[in-house]
DNA sequence: AGGCTTTTGGTACTTTAGTATGAACTCCAG
DNA sequence: CTGGAGTTCATACTAAAGTACCAAAAGCCT
């Protein structure tokens, strides 16, 4: 909007000072005698003509000069980063590890039995075993630590 | 660079252009029979100084010709922002927010009903219509959902 | 092959969690 | 001042979690 506000009043600028133009020539063409009406005309168009000419060359030299300027925009992620060195010091096995993430989400032993196809005996025995290596003496607490130590989100 | 060769381009077919143009004049004042060849000096005069203004005028009309790029940049943050609305739905008394919390933190019952200074079965009690609130089953489950909702970290 | 860890599963038991129900007490709005 | 919501606590019970100990099978390393 302001931009194509600026360009009209370089518009209107310009009409004045073609206005002016045109007097002064008419001056210079009394102070030489120029008879010839036609002439006047023929110079008006001539300047026009010209004038529209440089405003088009103008134009096609500006493309691809139009200055571009980068904002950066913050976005706030709250990523994940696995702190795989606390992981390794816990030395879980794999099936404990699997049992741990089930258990991070919220899964019983009933159902992280479902999940694996084992017995509730068996998910006991890793969770126990878990909660020895993790220094906890609850399945919240694991997921509490698990989640303090970044091991899981 | 490339930029620069193109405006070469267009300066060398703008000069064509005008000589051709001249050209032309020229023929037209042989066909009108124009004898004073001081009037083709002063329109090519015209011409060329018209130009030159049609020229500065575009570049003066082109200045301001802002294109803005938003460039998305991803901050990581470890901070953490409670969903209040998220809090606010599930109407819990100011009561059960503070054994959530504890809850979040992975202690027991017991050790919920020592920090607050109360008796087990209240804790149970405040635990029990959390859970309904909340729609999960068990503790495990509520952690799980509070975080994931950000209620709490 | 023998020793090691891992994985799996079981039994028996204790502890904790969770449900249901009832009962006081406080506080606040209609 | 009375009814509803919130808080507290108790009892009794069921369900789940957790511990302890054992044992068999599978996989791996030397």
């Amino acid at each position: 909007m302001t931009a194509q506000i600026k360009q009209l009043k370089h518009t209107a600028l310009y009409a004045l000072l073609m206005a002016l133009l045109i007097f002064a020539l008419k001056w210079i063409q009394w102070k030489y005698l120029i008879e010839d009406h036609s002439t006047e005309i023929y110079t008006g168009l001539i300047a026009l003509l010209f004038t529209a000419l440089g405003v088009w060359i103008a134009m096609q030299l500006a493309k691809g000069k139009v200055k571009t300027v980068v904002v950066e925009k913050e976005v706030f992620t709250t990523e994940f980063v696995q702190d795989e060195q606390a992981l390794a010091q816990l030395e879980l096995t794999n099936r404990e590890y699997e049992v741990l993430e089930l258990l991070v989400k919220g899964a019983s032993n009933a159902e992280i039995a479902d999940r694996l196809c084992l017995s509730i005996s068996t998910i006991k025995t890793h969770v126990s075993n878990l909660l020895v290596k993790m220094h906890v003496k609850s399945r919240t607490q694991a997921i509490e630590k698990a989640r303090r130590l970044k091991i899981l989100p």
